[in-house]
RNA sequence: CGGGCCGUUGUGUAACGGUAGCACGCGUGAUUUGGGAUCACGUAGUCCGGGUUCAAAUCCCGGCGGCCCGACCA
């Protein structure tokens, strides 16, 4: 993409208002449009970043056998009451509408109810089991107080699936050694790998915890502790540190863990979190099916969310400089910023060349920008390669350097893609 | 939902109760071209509604909106 063809322009200054480093930097690149407290718009640049984490979300889920579907954002009041969710007493986050014909409508502020309501016409042998579905979709909810920039919001993007298993033995199978693996991928691939940790938290009716994935960051609003002992292989999202949510730190949990004193308080962001549903939902729903025995059964379930746009958030707040964003490779809105200073034709072809390869690259093709301006704005968006076409350097060279690094360095043309393999 | 701070061109900021100014951006032209370059001329603003006053961005009341702390977060 031709910068002269992106509408958005980055800003020197973040709006005063914002304290939170995502809004600042987004909005500064021009990623998100604040349209109100809590919700954004996802312009150009930010819906690239966005894409990138819901493919890579997409792969892994398909990977563990999941499959994509599209639940309805209008919810239907009397699926809700079966499950005594629609109530405000009940659940305060609601937004609710009214329809011109009478009754009311929700948006989905979450989708247990949607699933297991379309479930219970499809499952009905254990032959249907185990299933496991999934979708992306615009989450809404009444935050009292959204905050945070993206990381907080009164409308959201996430990815949502829900396990469907004959039994709990089934289901801890998938819920411990699919899922889990998953979403261990999740985080690598965006980046943010060597930050997150499988955190325990408070579970429910049907398992003692829930998994959170918790990133340390300042700027989080959970508090978790950290064991510095590796406990192992079992306890392990990275170098086998145990992690513990606050609302569940006590001296029982950590006798029951068989972990010890070591531990140490962060803050963190929780960017995702699997949870143990059991029969919680498929009891109202009468989600039921025929075993091999011929008993009749309730589907146990489990639940696994990661929101989207929260990531992004959280991947600025945990990669940036003062310059700007740091984007890990595999979700940057580009591999490679381009920059011609006063050699538009040469950049051109090199341009042309890249994209012919396959290579996402933006082109700062504005003519009347000055090389400071070109160079705060490659530092401020933050893909992984800024290339450089100048007088500096001979024809046959290009000036190559990554965000993460200090020095440039001049190759020869011909090696171009191979640098940015 | 409680508490605090705050609303001035697109962004950042200034203006004792008395001409709404500056910088960036944007437009036109010229000079520039390795870290937000220079010059000239333009463009664009007081959140909304009341009140006090000869006069309100400024003071008062009400509303709306934003941020932060706390509560909340299936």
């Amino acid at each position: 993409m031709k910068f002269t063809q992106l509408f958005t322009r980055t800003l020197k200054n973040a709006p005063a208002e914002e304290a939170a480093i995502n809004a600042q930097y987004l909005i500064r690149g021009g990623f998100v449009y604040k349209e109100m407290a809590g919700v954004y718009s996802y312009l150009p640049l930010g819906l690239r970043v966005i894409k990138k984490i819901e493919d890579i979300i997409r792969e892994e889920m398909n990977k563990i056998g999941g499959i994509e579907m599209k639940t309805s954002v209008l919810q239907n009041k009397e699926v809700w009451e079966k499950s005594n969710r629609w109530s405000d007493e009940v659940v305060d986050s609601w937004f609710k509408t009214e329809l011109k014909n009478g009754g009311e409508a929700g948006l989905s502020f979450t989708n247990e109810e949607s699933y297991s309501n379309i479930l219970k016409q499809y499952v009905s042998s254990y032959k249907d089991l185990p299933m496991y579905l999934y979708d992306f979709k615009e989450i809404f909810r009444n935050e009292t107080r959204s905050k945070s920039g993206i990381l907080r919001g009164r409308e959201f993007y996430w990815k949502a699936m829900y396990s469907f298993s004959k039994n709990e033995n089934e289901h801890n199978n998938f819920y411990q050694k699919e899922a889990i693996k998953a979403y261990k991928n999740i985080f690598n691939r965006v980046g943010i790998g060597e930050k997150t940790y499988l955190t325990f938290a408070s579970g429910g009716t049907f398992s003692k915890f829930s998994h959170e994935f918790q990133t340390l960051c300042d700027s989080g609003e959970d508090i978790i502790y950290i064991s510095k002992n590796d406990y192992g292989e079992g306890l392990k999202m990275k170098e086998g540190r145990a992690a513990i949510n606050k609302e569940i730190f006590t001296e029982d949990i950590k006798k029951d863990l068989g972990l010890g004193e070591d531990f140490e308080e962060k803050k963190a962001i929780e960017v995702g979190n699997i949870f143990t549903l059991g029969t919680r939902f498929s009891e109202p729903f009468n989600l039921n099916f025929i075993d091999e025995d011929r008993a009749k059964k309730l589907v146990f379930m489990g639940s696994y969310g990661i929101g989207l746009s929260r990531l992004m958030g959280t991947v600025v707040e945990v990669s940036h400089d003062d310059k700007g964003i740091i984007w890990p490779e595999e979700i940057a809105p580009f591999k490679a910023h381009l920059i011609s200073i006063g050699k538009n034709s040469e950049a051109e072809g090199v341009y042309e060349e890249l994209t012919a390869s396959g290579v996402e690259v933006i082109y700062d093709d504005r003519e009347d920008k000055s090389a400071g301006e070109k160079f705060a704005d490659a530092d401020l968006l933050g893909c992984p390669c800024r290339l450089v076409i100048s007088g500096r350097m001979d024809s046959d060279e290009i000036e190559i350097k990554r965000r993460t690094e200090k020095e440039a360095r001049i190759i020869k043309k011909d090696n171009l893609l191979e640098e940015l393999k």
